[in-house]
DNA sequence: CGTTCGATGCACT
DNA sequence: GTGCATCGAACGT
């Protein structure tokens, strides 16, 4: 498969956010490749958004949003897991889509290396490596199963080793929901996901409503 | 089941 | 100095 095309990209976030769903996100690195499929998405839209990152202006951790579409954005977010993003709408119209969950299809093997020593917190738990549906679950996981780092901050999902290819998977039971894991902005309703999948992040997975 | 809480680094005020 | 688009261990029920 080939990387969906800019155009994709340089849509309205929401037509962005569904699309995405059942897509394929492929991170190629010299000790292999990862891939999963896309099962849960958030929208983060403009300066009026809140909870966008754009909504203190631009600055120079934000400059990416400001960017060309189908760019990643990859920040370091509480000191110790990396999100990324793609980057939607038009050249300077900040927004942008958090991928926060994937169903691991390629590259197990390397995603239960990357997240066996995953966790700082507690090292006597690093001999429990996590059950295949729980690697990619939630946004600081899949960076880590996938290898996404900083370095990935500003690369082109058209072109470069980081990129987003369609699938023939088809996920009909997707519903929307409140975005998790912010403090304003929780009115808007901008979280896609695949009800009920196992791999989607825990909270209010079955919840939300169905379209 | 549920909730609480500590780890941890950096952009931004 | 403050506040995170999180995660999982350690509790309580």
């Amino acid at each position: 498969m080939k990387a969906l095309p800019r155009d994709f990209y340089a849509r309205p976030t929401l037509l962005v956010v569904r699309d995405l769903i059942g897509k394929r996100l492929v991170h190629d690195t010299p000790v292999g490749r990862a891939a999963g499929l896309i099962v849960e998405v958030e929208a983060y839209i403009g300066e009026a958004d809140p909870a966008c990152h754009a909504a203190a202006g631009r600055t120079r951790r934000t400059a990416p949003l400001y960017g060309d579409p189908g760019f990643a954005y990859v920040y370091l977010n509480y000191g110790m897991h990396y999100l990324v993003n793609a980057v939607t709408e038009p050249r300077d119209a900040p927004a942008a889509v958090l991928i926060r969950a994937l169903e691991p299809v390629e590259g197990l093997e390397l995603m239960r290396t990357r997240r066996g020593h995953a966790n700082r917190l507690s090292p006597s738990a690093n001999d429990l490596s996590p059950d295949d549906r729980s690697l990619c679950r939630g946004p600081g996981n899949l960076t880590r199963a996938l290898g996404i780092t900083l370095a990935q901050n500003g690369a082109d999902l058209c072109r470069s080793r980081l990129f987003i290819e369609d699938s023939d998977e088809v996920f009909p039971e997707t519903a929307w929901g409140p975005r998790i894991g912010i403090s304003v902005g929780t009115e808007s309703p901008w979280r896609c996901y695949v009800a009920g999948h196992r791999s989607v992040s825990a909270r209010n997975r079955e919840q939300g409503s169905r379209k």
